[in-house]
DNA sequence: GAACATAATGTAATCGTTTACATTCAGATA
DNA sequence: TATCTGAATGTAAACGATTACATTATGTTC
């Protein structure tokens, strides 16, 4: 018997014995009862007694039957998978953000279909409409759009939408977001308690509410300590070390030494290397010439003995929780929602704080 | 007129007006043809003549038309994705690789399904079932398998498999790798070129392929200049910070610092950091304690001034070849193929290595 | 025992494509 | 003119599930 191959109909060959893949009518067939049984079986909509139950899944067992997907999609049923559009696929933070959703999903029964949006409004909406005809179940999106409707059009399709990290308000969409703004709070205060009044400020792309936040947490810290905030010590990043690097530059260029802030807040670790890069071309050291904390732990500068302090956002539980509540709302078949889940980032102090002398 | 909403079936809501999504049939109907010769201009099968294949071309641009995917999946259509299974989601290199999948892939029309095999074969083969399932159209993997079994296996169930960085020998599976042999010996020689005689090595796992050419590539280049290896000059990592760090503390605490070697080649990013981190903790500098080259180029000690000398891996390339291998198969339908693309790596010199007296 | 409710199961239509096969028609060939 | 070719198109049967509706069996109530 010679191993045969059809491409379009996808046989399954196993050790030369060519066998098509089962059918729900083989399962019907094997149990001896309708297709419809089967399917009830399944998806456990109607009842059925408890002795055909076992019959089928017996049946099930035997021929290692799986429903055919395509099938079930067309007819209407679940697929199983949930989509995540994430900005940037090789950046780590959304990807341990996709580590998170992910070991919910699995843990399910439900795969994870990870798509890229490049941070590209355009591409984003390309990308929700490729998952509806894709039949996910559910998207889970840390969205880069403007303008809410292409998702509120999707959650109208009956696709739960769940928002995660990035984030929109005012749209009933449910999502899950770090508590930016406190964090950025507590991480000014700790400059303000060691004795800086001149800080600066690194900021991310201000169209996302994750960057304002962060600024927000800033400005609040700094007026509850009546500190002002010098126009030319806020930097205009753009989450990007390159970016960084240069707005680093420039400052240290237009501002004179002795007018140099003593302490700055970077608002992602990818700033943070670019701006490091920037103050070691101009022979600054840390935190002896300025003082630094970040949003983002950085650690890869403790070989050299520099721990930098900063905000510990917890990505994976953003995942996590952001999976669980596009469960939910699958479960539920529930459309309008609009739950807020707000996850905590914890504080980490190491040596990249000069203590001012107090005056 | 309230706006309307069905779940099961999908309906499209839009500004108060319902419409069910256009099918085939509406196309055939606005175009006053058959269904069949919709399908036929669609997937351009057979001849249709130029005038009959406007009128089709318009009616679906009208009808803002675009295919059923699980209709046509069903019935043996491409479903216009690819898969791509990585060993971790989270880890830079193997998103590098998906970013440039991804890249080709839609410019191609195509979309880019990435799941996670978690380095673990057992989910691996999971994986590569349910992927087939959902009707992926191809399916490029970094694996992690011992067995190729089920790769052959989805392989002749019709789904052209790619492998990309991980790889397997021996089994015709079409593979785009790097050139880790030689990238591996020209790196060695570097550190020889310099008068190190001393030279010891930070292994990544041996039952991948890619670790194990790294290190022959290391032993070539020490063997051609017949130089020997120490049995405890050889660590054995696990591609993974923690790990490069506890192996080279064994070291350190092991071997007399005199007998020390004078430099290393750490074959992966993440032991470097490792590495790093252990020999500060001893207070050794590099280079002058201790010299370092490594695959994969760390820049985030180049702030304090150390630039690592090192293999520049081209991951973006790895997965632009891969997806463009990945097409290729689709295109010609063709199975059996073993050709195996090799992407040259680049050496990037640095300040990481001492120039050793000559004696 | 008749009438009825309820549980368990079956029958068959349906989802939106692709494609084997059938048909039509214009032009070429004998 | 009769026959044949091949291009262009149509008809209708799949693909494999879900589920409305129909049917049968079983127990309950008066």
């Amino acid at each position: 018997m010679n191993s045969v191959f059809v491409f379009r109909e996808r046989y399954i060959v196993k050790k030369e014995v060519v066998e098509r893949k089962p059918t729900i009518s083989d399962v019907a067939r094997l149990a001896g009862v309708s297709i419809a049984t089967v399917s009830r079986v399944i998806n456990n909509t109607t009842t059925v007694s408890e002795e055909t139950k076992k019959k089928v899944e017996v049946a099930i067992q035997k021929l290692m039957f799986s429903p055919n997907i395509a099938a079930s999609a067309l007819r209407g049923g679940l697929s199983r998978v949930v989509g995540f559009i994430s900005p940037r696929i090789s950046n780590v933070s959304n990807m341990r953000i996709a580590a998170g959703i992910e070991s919910v999903l699995s843990e399910n029964g439900f795969s994870l279909f990870i798509v890229s949006s490049n941070n590209d409004p355009e591409k984003e909406i390309e990308t929700l409409y490729s998952l509806q005809k894709r039949f996910v179940d559910a998207i889970i999106v840390s969205t880069s759009l403007n303008d809410p409707y292409p998702l509120i059009q999707i959650r109208n399709a009956g696709i739960p939408v769940v928002l995660v990290d990035r984030y929109m308000e005012k749209v009933n969409i449910p999502r899950v977001q770090q508590n930016g703004i406190e964090a950025s709070y507590n991480i000014t205060n700790h400059l303000i308690e060691n004795g800086h009044r001149d800080i600066a400020v690194m900021n991310g792309p201000m169209r996302l509410k994750v960057a304002e936040d962060r600024f927000r947490g800033f400005r609040n810290a700094m007026n509850s300590a009546k500190l002002s905030i010098r126009e030319d010590y806020i930097l205009e990043g753009n989450y990007d070390a390159n970016n960084a690097y240069n707005a680093t530059m420039n400052m240290l260029k237009e501002i004179p030494s002795k007018n140099l802030p003593t302490a700055i807040y970077v608002t992602s670790e990818q700033m943070t290397y670019g701006f490091f890069r920037a103050i070691s071309e101009f022979g600054m050291k840390v935190p002896d010439d300025i003082s630094i904390v970040s949003y983002g732990i950085v650690k890869t500068f403790e070989p050299f003995g520099l721990i930098i302090s900063g905000v510990d956002h917890n990505y994976e539980e953003l995942g996590i929780r952001a999976a669980n509540l596009s469960l939910n709302l699958m479960e539920s078949q529930q459309i309008q929602d609009d739950s807020c889940i707000i996850v905590d980032a914890e504080i980490l102090l190491g040596n990249s704080v000069k203590k001012m002398a107090l005056f």
